[in-house]
DNA sequence: GATGAATGAGTCTTCATTCAT
DNA sequence: GATGAATGAAGACTCATTCAT
């Protein structure tokens, strides 16, 4: 009782400064956000923040991490009622799904493009437990890829390649709105993906 | 004679200013590289930094938009002795041709990639008279895909996916060595962009 | 029993936290070294710290007082076999002792130096026990200034100035070799003591 | 006409650090004064006090050498219709001039004696143009030494000595008051001293 | 146009101290 | 007595920007 309370509380101050800091990096962007704006917007003593964070950075990595495996554990609950072995459909019905978040979600599109790194990212799916689903999905479309003939490393890269296309280019299209906005480019873009896939 | 040496002169400071950005901007980031810092590189008062440019990222844009266009002059220098018609060839030459460069060249890539929208370039590319190797070299390109039965805004759709994919595909291997190096990634990067050609 | 095991409990808490001041003191100097640091190498909590001392220089103090004394005991020690009557012989082979000893120990004499004080040196010797020695010490070569001829108050102004001579003398040679080594300076710093004497 | 304005300027704030940090030194102890205090003393800008110094250490450094090699020259000044050739009368006549120095100044006596190095002194009234009395008067003591059958190894020692312990003993006394005030060890001192030299 | 000394708002970071458990 | 999470006051230091020369 004793340990669960301040383990508790400590989640909580945590959970606050991610929530403010997520706010703060969205309406004024990571370089313009401080410390004090954070622990202030959090109600917890500046001092505080460093009990749990080094700086920032760290704090923005966890939100990212935390935001882009929540998009894509989303994405792929919708997606368990495809039928399988088609590979073209399961990654373009994901890649809509994530077009469409980010559509209605820009500030978060605005954070995770320009700082999520693939490395990052695949390290945290496998040490985290929270995270099977995702692993799931890994390894029904490495499956299906298999089946079409890919090797695991081919497989990968492809896969590499089109969240990298997809993540780029809707930021340049929903952000921006250049060299068109997204309604124009999505079909493109799925279409292009499924020319990959063939 | 005077007003022109006044000019050159001027010139001169601009030049210094933006070669002393480009070597501080690689080598400690752009945030981390300060106006007094820049101007004690370039060897020139730090109040005339402010008669020149309006802050640090008006260099960093003239840098990004020099050193992107200078690349892709030369990429295409290169591409003229291909044979026309063959989109794919000449695309996959170029695309080719930058890879290449962003691995003898990691800093640029990093200093690019991070920075470079699509509407600035385009803009630049169309405002500038010194850019019209680029301006012809596109109306090649866009000639042969409406040949090859695209609409032009398909055309540049199709183009402006490739080089977001290009862009952020490079950065995330050579930069990072994510999911594998750029010898790994790139025949498999060449494939498809073939496979989103044909 | 119960009572006894907390005295020790507590005064083993005491002596750790004593033993990680002073490794701290002098690795890293008095003024860097933290509250924090000082819980931490003691493997004590934070708070606990203020249950026996109100703040590190009272540590600081307990500790000088601690190391000079244990220094001019062992110096007594030593000087017990030396026949009584000649004060010369005395003093001198105690501060060779001294010497000796800050020698091997240039960290004990920078916390000493620059913090021991005659008068709350002298206050301790008076008012601890376990100080008997060197009160014994100090009769003896009391007795033998007199039996010299001088006074007890010119006798003690006397000893007063060797001690701060040869302490900062010390210093200055052993901790900054200047103007010399200690090794230069150790023999006409014991001819000057000798002339004083005389 | 300009550069000399400006030149006279920057020593005015120069000055003007100095003379604010001397005060709050001498006030509140260097450890407790702030750069921030400083500064608003001198009603000079916060940042504007790093234009001349790195630290306020640096400014103690400055402090200590301008005021001991003050007190020095006036020492100096007043010895010079002492006849040459006797090395007690005029060493003992410095010292006096010193002891009654720091009794009228115990504050400085207090900025000096902890932090004064003897290489730092040495070094700076060799390289000083402002100090030729002091290498003068260097020169004749030395004079006088040889002549009294001294090496000049020796005779630096000696000196040296003689600085320390009156350094020390003058703190100890003035100061603190231990263990006995300045009237009475400065006879006993002086004594003492006239001991050494013969 | 060019200079660079001066400015001071603004940020990070540390750390002694408290106090609920 | 012991703990250590939380506090927030306090200080060092930076740096874009100005402006008198």
């Amino acid at each position: 009782m004793y340990i669960s309370k301040r383990l508790k509380n400590k989640d909580d101050k945590r959970e606050r400064l991610l929530n403010a800091s997520y706010e703060l990096f969205l309406s004024k962007g990571v370089v313009e956000t401080t410390i004090s704006a954070i622990t202030r917007k959090a109600s917890i003593a500046k001092g505080t923040f460093y009990l749990y964070y080094p700086d920032k950075y760290a704090v923005l990595n966890e939100l990212i991490l935390n935001k882009s495996t929540e998009l894509l554990k989303a994405a792929i609950k919708e997606s368990v009622k495809l039928p399988r072995g088609n590979i073209s459909d399961r990654v373009i019905f994901i890649v809509d799904y994530v077009i469409d978040y980010f559509t209605e979600n820009e500030q978060t599109l605005l954070l995770i493009d320009k700082n999520l790194s693939w490395g990052m990212f695949v390290e945290s799916i496998d040490r985290n437990d929270d995270y099977h689903e995702i692993r799931e999905l890994r390894e029904i479309i490495f499956h299906d890829f298999e089946e079409a003939g890919y090797s695991k490393k081919r497989a990968e890269l492809l896969i590499f390649m089109i969240i990298e296309m997809v993540g780029s280019v809707c930021y340049s299209s929903i952000i921006l709105k250049e060299p068109a906005t997204i309604e124009e480019v999505k079909p493109e873009l799925l279409e292009t993906i499924r020319k990959m896939l063939d």
